[in-house]
DNA sequence: TATCTATGGATATATTATATACACGGATAG
DNA sequence: CTATCCGTGTATATAATATATCCATAGATA
């Protein structure tokens, strides 16, 4: 079970945004350059933060991507769920309900099987209550508090528009 | 980010071993067969409990699969390692590293280098942490406490070697 | 209105999950 | 002992998904 490395890239693109003098937007091309990764990729990924609301897209001359709102009001949940979709690690088959199914004999396990169908209840549950746990733990954490140690006077002096 | 089908299908046969009667081993074909699934990759699955330390292999004639210890002794985690590896969700690239390479103006960031740093430590424990508690919750519960409401009369009553 | 941007669709490639086939070694029932 | 039949390991095939590329189009503004 592996996360998308699009979080990661996310998380360094909005950090860069955070930084940039003025609040002006960022062309994609300059994000994929100084990253060094694929420009095409990078475009899709941030439609999806723009999707969610994390970053506003402007296509113009002069546009490109600049934060939709305060990083104070960005959590790592909402980068997550923006790349990752906000459904569920597992998704429940009906793999369970086969272990009685089809059978001649072994009547008398009629109350097995009731007792069976509350285990694979309970077994979704714990893993969705686990899922929430992890979920709840990024959603504590905002961009702001990852750049606590980025003093003020050092936000707003960086300009990612010059050629360097 | 999805868990492998494979972690159900093994809860599903950890239960099925547990409810075999006398303890006595049930082989692939008859597993697969009930739940309507691949043989082959089932048994490529239980290899991995195997390797566990979770079930046990008995490569002989009147073979299978049996249970290697308690079920108040397999917890999810332990089933869900077993399958999933015990490696992270998310894998650290240096990604933030090429934030500020390759500059030739800019210079007056160093501080702020330093600063994004802390935040790449940051975020990857901050991962570290969800993961933790996701796998906190899965290794509070285990295949015995799924079965909690299977009457003792209803253990050791079912053979699955039995064809129906 | 010209220009440059993000967008959306189609498609290609890489990686991983799932599935199949088969030769081999090993344990045990007889 | 030995024939039998099981899991193991390897190689390979297929499906699904992640990552990447290209290009035509729409949109905003200088």
């Amino acid at each position: 079970m592996k996360m998308s490395q699009a979080v990661e890239q996310s998380l360094v693109v909005l950090v860069m945004l955070a930084l940039q003098k003025d609040d002006l937007p960022v062309k994609s091309y300059l994000l994929s350059d100084r990253l060094e990764v694929s420009e095409s990729y990078l475009k899709k990924t941030m439609r999806k933060l723009v999707v969610a609301g994390i970053v506003e897209a402007i296509a113009s001359k002069e546009g490109g991507f600049k934060l939709a709102r305060s990083i104070a009001d960005i959590t790592l949940l909402d980068v997550y769920e923006a790349i990752e979709g906000d459904g569920s690690f597992i998704h429940a088959t009906q793999l369970a309900d086969r272990i009685f199914l089809n059978q001649e004999s072994n009547k008398p396990v009629e109350d097995v099987q009731e007792a069976l169908d509350v285990a694979v209840d309970d077994v979704l549950s714990v893993f969705n209550d686990a899922e929430q746990d992890f979920k709840q733990r990024l959603q504590r954490y905002t961009i702001a508090k990852l750049l606590r140690h980025v003093s003020a006077a050092d936000f707003e002096k960086i300009d990612w528009r010059q050629v360097n």
